[in-house]
DNA sequence: AAGTGACTCGCACAGTGTTCGAGTCCACTG
DNA sequence: CAGTGGACTCGAACACTGTGCGAGTCACTT
């Protein structure tokens, strides 16, 4: 039976002697780089072997199994995610970079997303995000429990948009077509089905959604969120904290 | 190469004759059994054929492939998410009632998280959401596009809660040990790598975090994130849209 | 009685993660 | 310098996966 506690981060890293013509940063690069050319799919051992033009079983001695592999793999990229020191601007734009870059991350590596859900991540970059979010956060005002909720708040409209953006725009990739002919093919089967779906057929009419160019609705969709968001957490502070100075600087 | 437009939802069902002994409903179902009780891991055809007393390539000629398979499984656990109709509450319980519904849902069949990332669903019980989510928003005063990123605003929130909490169960399940076993146990971990993470081992200890049920811990900040979202949406309607009474009924 | 189409299913294939044990090479000790 | 131990590589093998194919069974129509 695994343990919770047994995990690639709590296990010492084996020592490293002699000069071996692999090494894991290397391993965990190329099944990056494997990643983001062919999706979760597109990594097995074996081709990941093939690609650092070793035997697959060879990598075993490096990394325990696949899992750890991913998981090692899942704390590299969240490394790219930039979280702003406080105090260098107001609360709500250091929040907004950090979401952002979340977010481009996430698009960058669609592949993370299908794993945040199946095992958490507690590597040294996963960790360092966090040591600077409660910085950024703490410097925002925001104390015991609340900060967490709002940190959690944040990463959960980065990590749910994401996923919904990534789930259409995987679909896109995989048929070869571009977004408009999609939407072309797509159209007699919802006039088919307009009629089951009164309400969602008025609005898509209305809207005017249908012309509109679906990487800029992503965007909008995103911004409009995260800016609610913040509002309401602005809203918050006034009511619970009263002390707005701490918006421009940190501490 | 296959298509966007030819899924599940747009191709015609087989037609049903004889009096055959497995079904598309009875698989999915059994499928969801198995996907609920063992995790995405433990869904396999052959599995799912010997728990239906069937041959495992049997299934094939009642579902296309395990993906389509999937899709059909995640539609069908999407209907059991209640959107309430307009008019019967103020927007803000509307919109509380169906997120809390989805979360309860996903919570139910976590398996499901992974997979909103990789395909978008447009099955009959996900088209019959979005209707009825249409319905309750356009009453609550939002029109066009904002109607939309309200929607993903929401959702988003739902399933990137979700994902953490989900991921977290995950792990505390594989171990087999309870969640305070797991804490006293992963303590001197973090204990060590305190040193590392000064701010977060800072907030660590004096939010008191540590005390906590955890489960209570994940509801509070849930429905905090969620009030904070209706907060600023409420306040963008008041800006945007200036009319309030909206809020009670339907219109 | 023959035929047709719905449906079931065993076999086979290519591919997966991972274990095991044999093999290679280097750094160090005696 | 011989030898030993450990770091590291890797081929073979095992149990498993999704799925195509073709043969088989049955109910029903003509």
């Amino acid at each position: 039976m695994p343990e919770f506690t047994d995990s690639v981060w709590t296990r010492p890293a084996r020592p490293r002697t002699g000069q071996p013509t692999l090494s894991r940063e290397q391993i965990v690069r190329a099944a990056i780089e494997l990643l983001d050319a062919e999706g979760a799919a597109g990594l097995s051992m074996r081709r990941l072997g093939a690609r650092l033009g070793s035997g697959a079983t060879s990598l075993y001695w490096h990394v325990a199994n696949k899992d750890d592999l991913l998981e090692l793999a899942v704390d590299q990229v969240m490394g790219e995610i930039y979280v702003p020191e406080p105090g260098d601007t107001p609360w709500r734009v250091g929040v907004s970079v950090m979401a952002d870059g979340m977010r481009a991350m996430l698009l960058r590596h669609t592949w993370v997303i299908g794993l945040l859900g199946v095992r958490p991540t507690i590597g040294p970059n996963v960790m360092r995000m966090g040591d600077r979010s409660v910085a950024l956060l703490s410097a925002a005002g925001f104390t015991g429990p609340v900060l967490s909720h709002v940190h959690s708040l944040i990463t959960a409209h980065v990590i749910g948009a994401a996923t919904t953006e990534a789930a259409v725009a995987a679909a896109v990739h995989r048929s070869g077509q571009s977004a408009a002919e999609i939407r072309e093919r797509l159209e007699p089967f919802l006039e088919e089905t307009a009629g089951d779906y009164p309400e969602y057929a008025r609005w898509r009419q209305e809207s005017g959604v249908t012309e509109m160019d679906p990487e800029q609705v992503w965007d909008q969709s995103f911004a409009f969120g995260l800016e609610r968001i913040l509002d309401g957490l602005e809203l918050w502070r006034v009511n619970h904290i009263g002390d707005t100075s701490a918006a421009q600087s940190g501490g």
